[in-house]
DNA sequence: GTCTATAGCCGGATAGAC
DNA sequence: GTCTATCCGGCTATAGAC
């Protein structure tokens, strides 16, 4: 009898335990596929069957685990954002004694890639800065206004130093992100004008070096024309 | 019997004028109406519905007047992308003179305020670049490769005398395109991160000063330290 | 946790009266 | 040209069985 308890228990743990981590696995390819929607159509836009269909469950699960629409956006955007950080994080790791020029140009040459690798993160975003609303206010306050402080700061610094373009820093940002975004973004309509991928390894390099160079001015410890294709220090350029 | 007739007749064409212009005006507030709706949700995400509550009419009057939602899309580019061509026509009247580098400098700089003007432009533009449709190959086809041919071919020859920013010119026309229209695209937002209207006189004027000083070149007859607020011709600046 | 069923609304499109 | 009425399908969300 006991052992027979003992057993019963230990497969409702078992179970309990399969359960959880298929419920985790639900979420998470529930999140997945509405980070797709989200992105593709925004908010308004997107179906929460679409997500369930992309995910590969049935649609009420949506509202199981993310309560709502709104729940589930505030979900991804969380998520995306984590990861968005991380990524700064994961490749910023030994720069903390380099001097902050040098930080603020791998900080915006990680955010190329980060758009290369990511362009539905930056759709994500774009789709709520329209028009006003409850969730822009939210992203600005939450996701959007600490990122944004950071590299103002930043920037400043740099152009004290003559090493950045003048101009308000939160207006050159807004620059920064537009030059480099869009041709990920719009990647149907590159492919087809351009004939060529902008998600290629070459392209992407390229594009770190040509945006970096819009903005960052060498030192100017002697007179000489202004040139893009200045020589500059030598970085992990693979090609 | 022959006055009633005629003025029965008469009757008849001043009604048939007054049902013609009428339907005229209503196509017009439709496709305004549209322009809006589909610059705001996308294609897909558009409502025809919503198009002619908008326009204050009957929603079995879109389906009327252009057949159908894609027909009332392409009715939508049509004119908006006539008018992004007349802006240029309207304000480069008197260029036919001048040297190349000039004429590109006017075109982007009437490119920044078509921008600040006509933000839903660029999105309505935008919405159909990310993913492949025939929609899009025909936006490209009839509407927008033409545009960066012209514009590729005034960077090929201002780069040639030094005078842009050295790279691909469709590669730079994409950075340029993304800078200038981000921030009037992403208002709300900017509205809440910079506690400024992108849209005010002061701030467009500052904008396509940035814009421009990012991408072109002083003639480099002497050597000068790079800077950006370098010296420029007199040009109409009213601010 | 998962699923079926359904309520209640909005979508595009069309038929047909006037 | 205009409008009413209607078809059919997709949408969010929820109730309730298992």
């Amino acid at each position: 009898m006991t052992s027979d308890l003992t057993k019963e228990t230990l497969d409702e743990v078992v179970n309990q335990r399969r359960r959880q981590q298929r419920s985790l696995d639900t979420r998470e390819r529930i999140l997945q596929a509405a980070f797709e929607e989200f992105a593709e159509r925004g908010f308004e836009g997107a179906s929460t069957r679409n997500v369930a269909a992309k995910a590969g469950v049935q649609h009420p699960l949506v509202t199981y685990h993310f309560k709502n629409k709104e729940g589930l956006w505030r979900a991804v955007v969380t998520t995306t954002s984590f990861n968005f950080g991380q990524h700064f994080q994961d490749h910023l790791a030994g720069m903390t004694e380099k001097d902050e020029v040098a930080r603020l140009r791998l900080l915006q040459e990680q955010f190329v890639r980060f758009a290369a690798a990511n362009p539905n993160f930056h759709w994500l975003m774009s789709h709520e800065g329209k028009r006003d609303s409850d969730r822009l206010t939210w992203l600005v306050e939450e996701r959007v206004r600490n990122y944004f402080d950071v590299m103002a700061k930043l920037i400043r610094t740099a152009q004290k130093q003559g090493r950045y373009v003048e101009g308000d820093p939160y207006h050159l940002q807004y620059l920064f992100i537009g030059a480099v975004t869009r041709i990920f973004m719009l990647s149907a309509e590159v492919q087809q004008v351009m004939g060529r991928s902008p998600f290629s390894k070459k392209f992407v390099d390229e594009h770190v070096r040509t945006c970096c160079a819009l903005f960052f001015r060498e030192p100017a410890e002697s007179a000489r024309p202004a040139r893009v294709a200045a020589p500059r220090k030598s970085r992990r350029l693979t090609k």
